[in-house]
RNA sequence: GCUCGGGUGGUGGAAUAGGUAGACACGCAGGACUUAAAAUCCUGUGGGCAGAAAUGCCCGUACGGGUUCGAUUCCCGUCCCGAGUACCA
């Protein structure tokens, strides 16, 4: 009987799907856990072989955990809005929502295949109105909500209303955009405008001027993360910099709390750190320093983490964007700044970082003084100070920072080092390490404690105070494209005006066209009638990480038309448990994310402050090409192993024509046309082809669908096969030549129930050697599936395999429980083979088998024995054993009596069921 | 530059609260079955030396040191590869 994995893959599905198996409810008798897949955006391509791993890691996770009678919440759903979608209709004039569903039908046919255990009724799409409606409505919560430093959480903007009625503003402490200072009087005498826009300033959600990444070729803004080195990430166009107001998440709020509670959290130490570099904590003091540009006099402030280097502070420098250029440049020195100001505003992104170590700057003409040495410095302006950090304005310490020190050198400014014993002729002394010199009060002490006596003297000066910033900047959240959520916001007089929740969803219209106007406005420009009563509703569309930033609370409860998931199933559900998805997200999806779920946390909408509590990261699967050889000038092929003896040029061949790096000769005619009529130079009768590897992409043939995988050898030697390649975290070339391993594992363990070509095992008591063998497996599978180690698990299968047929057994006892292990791994077969053993309920209703430490408990070990570190022979000996017997029978043993013969023993030093030493 | 990972056979990879390095699998070589092939099964497989053989000895986890009876694992230094980040004051 053979093992026909295409009928038994084919039958089992088409029963989970009908009998919906996979289908879970809140259910308060069992535990909960919730596993969940960074749901994919569903490109044209379909799916390669690279996207399932993660899929199939969560997939044995969660058959794990119903295994051990965890009610396991496993969805999968669709990223929907995106940008290649909106390009293929630029392009061709369809639909996105066409083609988009075309797509995830074949994403899901795609999906099926592999056996996965979803919860399909839970499924979600970013881009239906149901859904989005959800998104629009978090918006809408955010433009209605203000951050209180005070309380540290968000709260509704009426209080803000109330406290600005009764005091003004001077004692609301809120993360919010610069507001001068007001009275309630004055706030009571403002027309609905001038309040609107001091509210602005203050909501979660807000419109706000900035610069942002602006993408020509794109026609839109990108945020930081979808732009890497000047270049889009989807597309690889140059961006630029540009002022717009845009829509603002005011993510910054919530730096700390993003900060602080990644401790909260099992993930990886990597994914912290990205998330800590990113969120850029730094601990230091904001400065005033007196400027005068001869006419008037400013207080001009500062941020430094290095408040104990005043006394080397020999100028400063503005960023060319800062306010404050245009006030501190003099009259003869305005014609060199406008210059400059103009030469920085019109380099791009990429020009800057390009040129990174080229010193670039003017001098303002103003001074300031120092407020520590009293001495007069000059204001100069240059771009490597940022306007967005800080104050974007800084103070100079060339001896000790080396931005400043290249300044310095390059402009010819005095340099006054700080530190003794410091060496600053060819570049600056950075290290926080040392002992102070030249510096007044400072002297003698170290940085460590100089750098708090700085800032304490500073405070009690009043030249300024503690202060921490964040690198971390607010979320730009409008896209001028058209295949995204609309804002429901409409203008009226110019004032942002909400729609109401009962008007939700406002659903993206038609437009005949794509692209955005001749005038530059966004698509949405183009629909007809795109109002709301009469007044202009916003163009601009929510960008792709909107969708992406709640979906795991809609899977929760996702038919609720009421809200975006309902308190029962919030509680029941509430957090993740386990997500797995790509690392790439770490400074994206991964950050608003919890920003999101923060905020409605915040409101009292979910009960959980984080929404993942583990997650784990699979690597990326890279593509292995593989080479052919063509000798110049010819139609002649030469084997790798001969093609140093001619003159070649390596063509990439299809590797779905390959086979364990040799070629198939007939298909490799057929592949190309130009090949038709090739010819072979062959070694051992065989044409061996080169490798490399490379990204999996379509331009390198090297893609590989699983689907092809399923043909050929079946869903359940997919699963098992990619698990088995390395741990899952591992970035790794998808190679196929190992896979006949697996598929032979599952052909030998179909073969075991089968000892007279009938199906049948024996009904036999075990042995106490094959219930060894079990319990081992049980006790290795349970601890790999536990830390995420499916490789190893893997092996254990097929060493346990080997034992099996070693000891020629197939015993019901042993088989059974084994069959229940496996099915994780690979559902299909072990159904199957659980049907056949008699069951008519799912393998999945049965109990996980529980590991038996009596059998895997030993008596008597081998021991070997070492005689100063150089192991000599093996002794069997029994488990608890003193120094003496282990001498004693070192003693008598024939082969090692020798080594200790005359020799006095120092130590003798036993590792448990390891080995023995003795030192003479 | 900074931060974090990682360097183990021909290949993918096992083994780290320090304890027989190379599990498992691929590949390769030889053998069995077969008219033949496929499929299946068995044996060998890090390198070197000695031996007819059983076997024994030496060297081996990027490189150089250190701690230890004992280091792939811990510490110091060097080199290389990967990921993230980039004028963040």
């Amino acid at each position: 009987m053979e093992y026909n994995f295409l009928e038994i893959e084919k039958h089992w599905q088409s029963r989970w799907s009908q009998e919906q198996t996979f289908k879970v409810k809140e259910d308060n008798s069992k535990p909960k856990f919730y596993v969940l897949d960074m749901f994919p955006y569903p490109s044209g391509a379909g799916l390669h072989v690279g996207h399932p791993l993660g899929y199939i890691a969560s997939d044995i996770y969660s058959r794990y955990k119903r295994l051990k009678g965890f009610n396991v919440l496993h969805p999968m759903g669709y990223d929907a809005f995106g940008l290649p979608a909106e390009q293929y209709a630029i392009q061709t004039g369809q639909h996105p929502a066409k083609t988009t569903e075309k797509n995830i039908a074949r994403y899901r046919e795609q999906l099926d295949r592999i056996g996965f255990s979803y919860d399909w009724s839970r499924e979600v799409r970013t881009c239906e109105p149901e859904y989005y409606k959800w998104t629009q409505w978090a918006f809408l919560e955010m433009f209605a909500h203000w951050y209180n430093n005070n309380t540290q959480s968000a709260q509704k903007i009426e209080t803000l209303i109330k406290i600005f009625e009764t005091d003004g503003n001077k004692n609301v402490c809120a993360a919010c955009g610069d507001v001068a200072l007001f009275t309630a009087d004055e706030w009571n005498g403002m027309g609905e405008k001038e309040r609107e826009e001091v509210l602005m300033q203050y909501r979660l959600a807000y419109l706000g001027e900035t610069s942002v990444n602006w993408c020509p070729a794109l026609g839109t803004v990108l945020a930081n993360d979808e732009v890497k080195e000047g270049i889009s990430l989807r597309g690889g166009h140059p961006v630029e910099q540009r002022k717009m107001k845009q829509w603002q998440l005011r993510v910054s709020a919530y730096a700390e709390r993003l900060l602080n509670d990644l401790d909260t959290l099992e993930w990886t130490d990597s994914l912290k750190d990205m998330q800590r570099n990113w969120i850029g904590r730094s601990q230091g003091a904001e400065m005033i320093f007196k400027v005068s540009n001869g006419k008037e006099e400013f207080d001009l402030e500062i941020f430094t983490t290095r408040a104990d280097t005043i006394f080397g502070a020999t100028f400063m420098v503005l960023a060319p964007e800062s306010e404050w250029v245009e006030r501190l440049t003099t009259a003869d020195q305005k014609a060199e700044v406008d210059e400059y100001i103009k030469y920085a505003s019109r380099k791009t992104e990429r020009e800057r970082m390009a040129e990174t170590k080229k010193v670039t700057g003017v001098f303002s003409g103003s001074y300031a003084v120092n407020p520590f040495t009293l001495e007069k410095i000059p204001v100069w302006i240059s771009e490597y100070v940022l306007a967005g950090y800080g104050t974007g304005a800084i103070m100079a310490v060339p001896a000790h920072d080396s931005r400043d020190y290249f300044f310095a050198k390059h402009f010819n400014l005095p340099i006054i080092p700080l530190i003794e014993g410091c060496d600053i002729s060819q570049e600056s002394f950075d290290a926080k390490e040392g002992v102070m010199c030249n510096s007044g009060f400072l002297n003698g002490m170290s940085v460590k404690e100089a750098i708090p006596a700085a800032i304490d003297e500073v405070e009690r000066r009043a030249l300024g105070k503690r202060k921490v910033n964040f690198r971390l900047r607010d979320a730009i959240f409008s896209r001028q494209r058209y295949w995204g959520e609309p804002f429901p916001i409409y203008y009226k007089d110019d004032i942002a005006v909400p729609l109401t929740y009962d008007q939700l969803p406002l659903e993206l219209p038609d437009i005949d066209k794509y692209l955005p106007t001749e005038s530059g406005e966004p698509p949405l420009a183009r629909a007809e009638n795109w109002t709301h009563n009469g007044y202009p509703l916003e163009k601009s569309t929510m960008p792709g990480f909107a969708g992406s930033s709640a979906y795991y609370l809609r899977y929760m409860d996702p038919q609720n038309s009421t809200a975006l998931v309902s308190k029962e199933a919030n509680e029941y559900w509430r957090s993740v448990d386990l997500y797995i998805g790509g690392t790439e997200h770490a400074t994206g999806h991964l950050i608003y994310s919890r920003f999101w779920n923060k905020f409605l946390y915040d409101t009292g909408r979910v009960c959980e402050a984080e929404p993942f509590r583990k997650l784990i990261n699979q690597g990326m699967i890279q593509g292995r090409s593989n080479f052919v050889y063509r000798v110049k000038g010819t139609n002649k092929f030469v084997s790798l192993g001969l093609k140093d003896s001619y003159d070649t040029t390596e063509i990439h061949v299809d590797v779905n024509i390959v086979h364990n790096d040799k070629l198939d000769l007939a298909a490799f005619k057929v592949w190309m046309p130009d090949y038709a009529d090739a010819e072979f130079i062959l070694e051992n009768d065989e044409y061996i082809c080169g490798w490399a590897v490379e990204k999996m992409s379509k331009s390198m043939f090297n893609v590989v669908n699983p689907d092809i995988i399923c043909d050929n050898y079946g869903a359940d030697t997919l699963r098992m096969y990619e698990m088995f390649l390395g741990p899952l975290e591992q970035s790794k070339p998808w190679d196929t030549n190992g896979i006949d391993g697996v598929h032979r594992f599952l052909k030998r363990f179909w073969r075991l129930f089968f000892a007279d070509k009938t199906f049948g095992v024996s009904e036999e008591r075990a042995t106490a050697a094959e219930l060894k063998i079990l319990h081992k497996l049980i006790k290795k599978t349970q601890e790999d599936i536990e830390n995420f180690s499916f490789n190893t698990s893997v092996s254990a299968f097929m060493i346990a395999l080997n034992e099996l047929y070693e000891v020629n057994c197939n015993k019901r006892e042993i088989l059974e429980p084994m069959v229940i292990l496996l099915s994780p791994f690979a559902p299909h077969i072990s159904e199957e083979l659980w049907s056949r053993l008699g069951h008519t309920q799912s393998v999945s209703l049965a109990a996980f088998p529980e590991f038996n430490a009596e059998h895997t408990i030993e008596d008597s070990f081998e021991y070997p024995v070492s005689f100063n570190g150089k192991l000599r022979y093996k002794l069997t000996l029994s488990a608890s054993l003193t120094a003496a017997e282990i001498e004693a029978a070192a003693r008598e043993n024939e082969q090692t009596s020798k080594y200790l013969a005359g020799a006095s023993i120092k130590k003798i030093i036993v590792v448990p069921k390891k080995i023995i030493n003795i030192v003479c």
